[in-house]
DNA sequence: GCCAACGTTGGC
DNA sequence: GCCAACGTTGGC
């Protein structure tokens, strides 16, 4: 089993709005970076990962997800309308894949990027090594447990 | 809104 | 293959 962390704005989705779709599962589309593609289709149906929201007020992890679909074509790549439009990727030679994800838990109390940052046993994460903008990227072990800790913390 | 850091594109 | 220009990410 693998650990992750995935970042979505919250503005446009969050781990709030996965909580509240019919299955608790949603398609993780719009990832359109090789690395992060990569991490995508690395992934294994049952890994966890963090829900991380990005570029708001408090950015930090908000959230327990599993994957609860292994990596396959992101469709939202061939419709001209979308945001994520790529004429590269077609049906017959998809290019950007998207895995299925389904919500587990919501932290009572998120772990901000700053109580991240000054975890000095996280100075590795990948999340805080510089210039560091991938939406999706793998977790050790020990940095998700301790990300855990974190959370049942009383007080940061 | 600013800007650093990085990825992609395209001319040569 | 090089590299300048441009676009994007994401914290602040």
């Amino acid at each position: 089993m693998n650990y992750w962390l995935m970042k979505s704005e919250p503005d446009a989705f969050s781990i709030t709005d996965l909580k509240s779709r019919p299955k608790r599962s949603e398609h993780w589309d719009g990832v359109r970076n090789y690395q992060a593609r990569n991490f995508m289709r690395a992934m294994k149906k049952g890994d966890l990962a963090f829900f991380y929201h990005s570029s708001c007020e408090t950015p930090g992890v908000y959230g327990i997800i599993e994957v609860a679909r292994a990596a396959y074509p992101d469709h939202t790549a061939w419709d001209p309308e979308n945001r994520h439009y790529d004429p590269k990727s077609t049906p017959e030679r998809p290019l950007w894949f998207m895995v299925d994800v389904r919500f587990k838990r919501e932290l009572e109390k998120p772990v901000t990027l700053t109580a991240i940052k000054m975890q000095s046993s996280l100075k590795q994460m990948r999340l805080v090594q510089r210039g560091s903008r991938l939406s999706v990227m793998p977790v050790t072990a020990k940095e998700w447990n301790t990300i855990l800790k974190l959370a049942e913390e009383k007080f940061p």
